[in-house]
RNA sequence: GGAGAAAUGGCAGAGCGGUCGAAUGCGGCGGUCUUGAAAACCGUUGAUCUGUAUACACGGAUCCGGGGGUUCGAAUCCCUCUUUCUCCGCCA
């Protein structure tokens, strides 16, 4: 959420920006600056009034203890209105505090200066693109296909297990993602993160702390007996680590690395494009997630960017990068770069990583601060994070786009992590 | 799951109705000493909101696990939730 101070201060060109992402933004500003004013008014009359009660309080201990009893009971007579007036003061602010709250978290985060007006995927920008295009024959055939002709990942199986959009991998299929777990964790690991493997179940607080709630909760799948949601992303557990966390201004950038499970109701979004590993409810993901200083986080960006660019040119698949404009941007983030790898014989672009600088937004939700050394104050730290890599896209294009006569060619890289070089 | 105990500043740990944002120790920061470092000594040491000459300088308010209550006044008393520890049970 977006800082109410900023609010206060730049109210016109936070309309401007706003814009971008097609998002009307005066009404609720002019209706936050009314609740920000009328809560400060309210706030300062108690402050005043809680301020002479104290006082009082004090005096009447100090005259109980002199034995004055007489005055204090006098004393304790002029309180009572003023605790009166305290008590409605204070009820009257409770619901101008939520009515505050709820507004600020409806403004989305402001987009960065570099980020194109626009409306949807037709008006992202490419920012390059890599890898070599597959020539494949006339009889190559979708995923879905190859994997039952392999015997290598099993839908029908998963609908007994659980239901639509859990699949089970089998054999090499099985072997195939713990290899690519293992590659991308330990590519991170190279790069300078640090691996950490969290809960895959969240409260309430975390989820509030990263976004998913309280708007997108329908997405998320809720355990009700114990109030806990499966995270949709290692996002939520990984950057809720650092919620109410002040860190020193030497340790930044944080940077961690994760590979979770991934759980996505995916309600209302399952159509043509969604067959085979296109969707799932559930997926394996490993996620990178920095902590970065303001004045560099869009350093950490590129970072990361060159990053994922470094595992999909490894995993020899052909790629584009696209700075998505104002209207394809999420809610929270200033700057989105998406990845997408080509899937040949579905003849589709297929976003496998989405690279964002949520600047200071996520973190004034979470309260994720840090110091400078030998300041006094606090600023927000900026977060970022961006997927190194979601799985089940990868391995549909690395099935599709290496497929031959005599089976699926292993790229070189994961060899050594699955032991064999081809799925036949 | 049952019984009991506890939750205080970065950490350890006192306080158990008024002068407590909170003793003391450790740690951190600054200094003295030293060629430098250590030791010793001295000083300093949280967060949030808010007012004023927008200055973190001064003033006010709030925060002792979360929420509620009693009281003129709560870290201290009561209720409730959460978490942790010990014992018992169950268990990968």
């Amino acid at each position: 959420m977006l800082t109410i101070n900023l609010i206060r201060e730049k109210k016109e060109f936070i309309i401007e920006r706003l814009k971008v992402k097609n998002f009307k933004a005066e009404e609720i500003i002019n209706r936050i600056l009314a609740l920000d004013s009328s809560r400060r008014e309210i706030q300062s009359k108690t402050d005043m009034m809680q301020g002479e009660m104290n006082r009082i309080s004090k005096e009447i201990g100090a005259l109980l203890k002199d034995g004055k009893r007489d005055e204090a009971e006098a004393a304790k007579e002029k309180t009572y209105s003023l605790k009166e007036e305290i008590k409605s003061l204070s009820d009257k602010l409770i619901p101008i505090d939520n009515d505050l709250k709820n507004e600020i978290i409806r403004l989305p985060n402001l987009p960065h200066e570099s980020v194109a007006p626009g409306h949807g995927a037709d008006d992202n920008v490419k920012v390059r693109e890599g890898g070599i295009m597959p020539q494949l024959s006339e009889t190559a055939l979708p995923h879905w296909y190859l994997i039952k002709k392999y015997d290598i990942i099993d839908f029908d199986l998963g609908i007994k297990l659980t239901g639509a959009g859990f699949p089970v991998y089998l054999g090499k299929g099985a072997k195939l993602q713990r290899a690519l777990i293992s590659f991308f964790l330990d590519e991170g690991e190279k790069a300078g993160y640090r691996e950490v493997m969290p809960p895959i179940m969240v409260n309430e607080d975390s989820g509030f702390g990263t976004g998913q709630l309280p708007d997108k909760e329908g997405q998320m799948y809720h355990a009700t007996l114990d109030n806990f949601y499966l995270i949709p992303t290692a996002e939520v557990p990984v950057t809720n680590i650092y919620r109410d966390v002040i860190l020193s201004a030497d340790m930044l950038p944080v940077k961690n690395i994760a590979y979770t499970p991934c759980f996505r109701r995916e309600a209302g979004s399952w159509g043509a494009h969604v067959r085979g590993l296109n969707r799932l409810h559930q997926f394996d993901k490993v996620e990178i997630v920095q902590i970065a200083h303001p004045d560099h986080s869009y350093l950490s960006l590129e970072d990361m960017v060159a990053h994922v660019e470094g595992l999909v040119s490894k995993l020899e698949l052909p790629y584009r990068i696209l700075r998505l404009c104002g209207g394809d941007m999420s809610f929270t983030s200033a700057l989105t770069y998406d990845f997408e790898v080509w899937s040949a014989a579905q003849k589709r672009w297929l976003e496998v990583s989405s690279v964002s600088n949520f600047e200071s937004f996520q973190a004034n939700r979470l309260k994720c601060r840090f110091k400078e050394k030998g300041d006094k104050q606090t600023r927000l730290a900026h977060t970022l994070n961006g997927s190194a890599l979601a799985l089940p896209r990868i391995v549909a294009a690395i099935l599709e786009n290496n497929q031959t006569e005599s089976g699926i060619k292993i790229p070189h890289v994961l060899i050594p992590y699955t032991g064999f070089d081809m799925i036949d």
